[in-house]
DNA sequence: TGACAAATCTACCGATCGGTTGATAAATTT
DNA sequence: AAATTTATCAACCGATCGGTAGATTTGTCA
């Protein structure tokens, strides 16, 4: 738990540094957490458990730290650019867009990894649960432009906003390269349920 | 994962048989399946470890029967009641009300333990996914009806009936009694959002 | 009441868990 | 080249894991 005196400075350190965070986060993705023993982890990189300690500081602080990567790039690649754009409707089409092709692009880490937030410290769980939380507002808020402006459906807007990022999240749980299904079908039919779904 | 020589006969018996499953299926939930142990459970249903085997084969063999319980009842409190109705949006619609509702009165336990299928063994999984890919043809032919009544958005109708579950499913992830929001009004709003998704 | 089965116990099994110790090798800096 | 930092290792720690052996208590039924 306490921060040892690790320090990666060296570029091949610093790679392997993300080469254990991303194969934790494979890892954890198909057995869980709890599923994830260390010694499992220590091997997919080539490492002892001993060594692997040298880049992390813990199991549960690197699953947080996993979690927050996760949303620091929800916050560049998603929020942000929506953010910039004012017409409600456009804006909430771009935040389904957009988030529905990154996790068609990084194979939805977070999506599936939320979940195991209950192994975090209670800190650790609140923070990563408001940054989701400034996330469903946003497009609650956008919801709510659209009310105003008369274009929405008589619905309760918190829990449209669920449903939303439910189908979103939802494709990671279901899709498969194996399926057939271009992706590109995926988003754009995502969209296109959502925004029906809302838009009178 | 043999079959011992068990046998529950009794009244008492069978009362804690069940209180085993529902046990284990509430604490599944918390922690998930690698985060309980038969330790946890066997406390928590005030027996011993060994004891606790008295009543079930082996960890996993439990996760499937819960698994398996949890469709069965999906099966003649969902399925078989909408397969009596003959038209398809009327269907639908009961598909979406009955299985909300379910699942707000059990408290979600399969949506939340189907994940955990990853550690069944394989035939085990391929069973539970077979029933729940039956669900979701159910639905899916629904919609099909209801394309040739021209009553249907153009939409993919095997990624629509995904994207429906997924709305209901992910009740179980967010909703909590604490929130305010009453059931019915999710039953309802889900119900509305998803129809308005997919009808012209 | 005697026999038998159901239900439960204490004590244990080998394996694995997350994590650490203390030493050493490899790279970098001075 | 010496000193320092970074990266890695074998070996180990106490605790817990899922599961079992074998005996004992409790309840049912003839």
């Amino acid at each position: 738990m306490k921060d040892p005196d690790r320090t990666i400075a060296t570029v091949a350190g610093q790679a392997r540094n993300d080469e254990v965070y991303r194969a934790a986060a494979r890892l954890m993705v198909q057995r869980g957490y709890t599923g994830t023993s260390m010694t499992d982890l220590a091997n997919a990189v080539g490492l002892t458990k001993a060594a692997l300690y040298h880049y992390i500081a813990s199991k549960q602080d690197m699953l947080f730290q996993i979690l927050s990567h996760a949303l620091d790039t929800l916050e560049t690649s998603v929020i942000d650019p929506a953010k910039a754009i004012g017409d409600p409707e456009v804006r909430l089409r771009e935040l389904i867009r957009l988030q529905a092709q990154g996790l068609l692009e990084s194979g939805g880490d977070f999506a599936l990894l939320f979940p195991e937030r209950r192994h975090l410290e209670s800190a650790q769980q609140k923070a990563v649960v408001l940054r989701v939380k400034n996330y469903l507002d946003l497009i609650a808020e956008a919801m709510r432009e659209l009310h105003r402006a008369g274009k929405l459906q008589d619905l309760n807007v918190d829990i449209a906003a669920r449903h939303i990022v439910q189908t979103v999240a939802g494709i990671a749980r279901w899709y498969s390269k194996e399926s057939g299904i271009p992706k590109e079908l995926i988003v754009e039919q995502t969209v296109k349920f959502n925004m029906s779904a809302i838009l009178k």
